[in-house]
DNA sequence: TAGACATGTTTTTGATACAAACTAATCTGC
DNA sequence: GCAGATTAGTTTGTATCAAAAACATGTCTA
């Protein structure tokens, strides 16, 4: 009746890939704040080289993913925008990376 | 004056991945014909788990980024489409792994 | 107080991945 | 021999989404 369970589903492996994290723009802004645990709006500008409107929109779809978390603060007037990832967002890039190195791995 | 070549240009590794190799369908694509060195429209399909439109739409892409090459033949009356990987689609599929590798195991 | 700078956000636009519809040829039952 | 099903793809439409451009809001300086 059935082979391979891979063969059943008719599914490669990079096709169950996390696309919220794949994103290049996404990995860079992941890979940032799990090296320094909590980055703001302009080291992250620096970091990934990313233009402030897309860094903005990418944090908010980072956000509403729950996979990162953001606090606003004044610091002498001006506004300080603070990034940290969530327990679900270490999660899943850490899922990430183990499923795309075996993936490489096996090339 | 400067630093760091990456920091001059405020770049990120991430930033300067190939887009086309990036996709996980065409990953998906790209590693069934670099274990393969040629296979037919109908194996990738299994291999991929992809719908026949998109599919298509990948090879087509695939093709015209010169990344593979596309020959049909007829077998037996019926249409027979094969795909194989250029010279430059292993090398780029080569450099993708070699980024991506780098790039994870820094992560 | 005008104009430059800094920190973000919102809107627009162009690309593109996927799905659905379409094409064209063969085979199968009646 | 022809109606319908099957096979092998391609084309077209649509919805998502990344990036660019425009906008908002506030501060500092001359």
């Amino acid at each position: 009746m059935s082979r391979h369970s891979a063969e059943e589903a008719g599914e490669h492996p990079m096709q169950s890939i996390d696309r919220l994290v794949h994103e290049p723009a996404r990995l860079a802004i992941l890979s940032v704040l799990n090296g320094f645990e909590s980055a703001d709006f302009v080291f992250l500008l620096n970091q990934t080289g990313l233009s402030r409107g897309n860094l903005s929109s990418h944090l908010a779809k980072l956000q509403s993913a729950e996979y990162i978390e953001i606090t606003k603060e004044f610091v002498d007037k001006i506004p300080r925008t603070l990034a940290k990832l969530t327990p679900q967002g270490k999660s899943a890039l850490s899922s990430y990376r183990e499923q795309m190195k075996r993936f490489l791995h096996e090339l």
